[in-house]
DNA sequence: TTGTAGGCGTTATCAG
DNA sequence: CTGATAACGCCTACAA
């Protein structure tokens, strides 16, 4: 900086008015300047301006894995809000071993990042991202945690597990079965909760439809199917509804493998709709969540809140129901 | 820090000394220090290391797109080497609009970044990463630009491309259509090069093989089997080589739409093995990158570059063929 | 073994 | 409008 200023003949603060705009200059030597600028293709030590400015344009995004597409979705959202923002994202996956609480607590500290949006999907203890959120603001994304409430920005889980299972029952299902995700997570809750709404709308009792706990895993989908349609076919749930997608593929590997059709024998339905969804046969019928909007969303709360603008983005987004083909009516014959 | 040695009753400089393990401290007094860290949570500002060390323990990631599964596994081995390091990974997805060479350069321009690794997948323009290596380290992914020989960690795509390639001579196909990657691309000349040198293997001259030009994207594999199959049966090819398991994708897409059966009337072999290709139906035969320890080894190879280590990663890593549902002798009654 | 002081590249304050 | 100058928080000779 300070040969540019040397070579505009001018002085080191004159540089900086022109380069923040922060001060006025006389037009000819901000010329001067911004030709100095380009000559020597000089652009500004960011280390040094976060140590003045006491902010580092730096935000981080925590995701447990980007393999699983609807976090790839939410992350790009994510990019895409801070890039127009001029801000970088630092990916963070917590290592599955090893204390997270540390882990997540460091990167905040050291004021390399100005906030985090934190993806928590398969159920990051509450914990780590407490004591992450006392270092700096945190946004959580798609999950909430009950009684703390953490900025979040979610969508209408509830209303849309309600609304897809409202759709299986308008098909004339009975016997239903519920592969749900792990209790302590909220999405999971919202969704069981949705799904029970549907049912006593449907005059049934919900505590009659048997609930399978899982971890929103494929495997996890492969092994509760099995033991949820491992029974004689009289009694055997005719649809199957799965908290989210990878679940739901899991169930249909296994109705593969168990040489159960789908959907004539049973019907099965997901949640989020993962693009992979419908490259799948059947296509399978599950619910939309605004990915990329979510991530975009919370870095626009993230970014108020650094602002204090006190932005409550709580309204929830809304989910569509994607009608495909795993689901039908149920087989003939069955109450 | 100041509070830290006022705390613990030593200088700053001992602090520093405790911190970095840089200098000799007394037992006692190191322990006092350790003490007053953990009681007034201190940490240090990172800005302020990286402004003295001139370096920002950092690196960028840049990918063209996160949901595309490939890339997100190399960036999770990106992101585990990183982390073994305790190295910051910034993920930059570069706006489809606009100038790659300045977004790219600015990078590394303001020494936020100690270096990139770049996945330049479905073909960012040479000179936008020839700008953005005149100002720091970068390692390429998966591509390497043929004439700068800038390092690179890719995989054998010819090996792979000429073996899947085999497997379909060997059974029995003879017309085969090739729908390649976009010319300008690294991976897609050797892999088209890797189909060649098997036909070429089976006594047929390879400039008789029709070659479609995609760009790796789904589309443009079903517009291109369409173009491939639409003819009289006897004339169309038995076998399509794709380029990318995406493009096999939107083939396959392609047959169920128009009625062919794969792998009955058609045999299709894709490249990647992106999780999903086994998932669809029918299981899609492909060739498996070592992703993962793809985005791992660029990291190594860019922090020997960083310290002038001359780690020339060059070899290739090794592909290897999934043999999987889609690929099946040619319908009888063709030649 | 410990402390003091200077500087890394910017920005902001305050005189001119 | 412009230019010295003092921080920002840390590291590191160098001196004690």
């Amino acid at each position: 900086m300070k040969d540019v200023a040397e070579h505009a003949r001018v002085s080191v603060s004159t540089v900086s008015y022109v380069l923040n705009d922060s001060g006025p200059v006389a037009p000819e030597r901000r010329n001067r300047v911004l030709d100095a600028v380009r000559v020597l293709e000089y652009s500004p030590n960011e280390s040094a301006r976060s140590l003045k400015r006491r902010s580092a344009s730096t935000i981080g995004l925590v995701v447990p894995e980007l393999t699983n597409q609807f976090f790839a979705t939410v992350a790009e959202g994510v990019q895409k809000a801070a890039s127009a923002r001029d801000v970088l994202v630092v990916l963070c996956v917590p290592d599955a071993t090893g204390q997270p609480e540390e882990s997540h607590a460091k990167l905040l500290r050291g004021q390399r990042l100005d906030g985090v949006v934190f993806l928590s999907g398969t159920g990051t203890l509450p914990a780590s991202i407490l004591e992450l959120s006392r270092f700096g603001p945190v946004v959580l994304v798609d999950e909430q945690i009950p009684g703390f409430d953490l900025p979040a920005v979610a969508c209408d889980s509830r209303r849309g597990a309600r609304e897809v299972a409202r759709h299986v029952l308008d098909q004339g299902h009975r016997r239903i079965a519920v592969i749900s995700g792990p209790s302590a997570l909220w999405t999971a809750q919202q969704r069981l909760a949705g799904y029970r709404e549907a049912v006593a709308g449907a005059g049934m009792d919900p505590d009659e439809v048997p609930i399978l706990v899982g971890d929103y895993r494929q495997a996890s989908g492969t092994a509760l199917a099995d033991q949820a349609l491992s029974r004689p076919v009289a009694q055997r749930p005719t649809a199957l509804l799965c908290a989210n997608d990878l679940m739901a593929i899991g169930a249909l590997e296994y109705c593969k493998s168990a040489g159960i059709r789908v959907p004539e024998d049973v019907s099965i339905v997901g949640f989020d709709d993962l693009p992979l969804s419908s490259l799948i046969t059947p296509r399978l019928t599950t619910v939309r969540q605004p990915a990329h909007d979510m991530g975009y969303k919370a870095v626009t709360a993230l970014f108020d809140l650094l602002e204090n603008k006190e932005s409550e983005l709580l309204g929830l987004l809304p989910t569509t129901v994607q009608l495909r083909d795993s689901v039908a009516p149920p087989p003939a014959g069955s109450p």
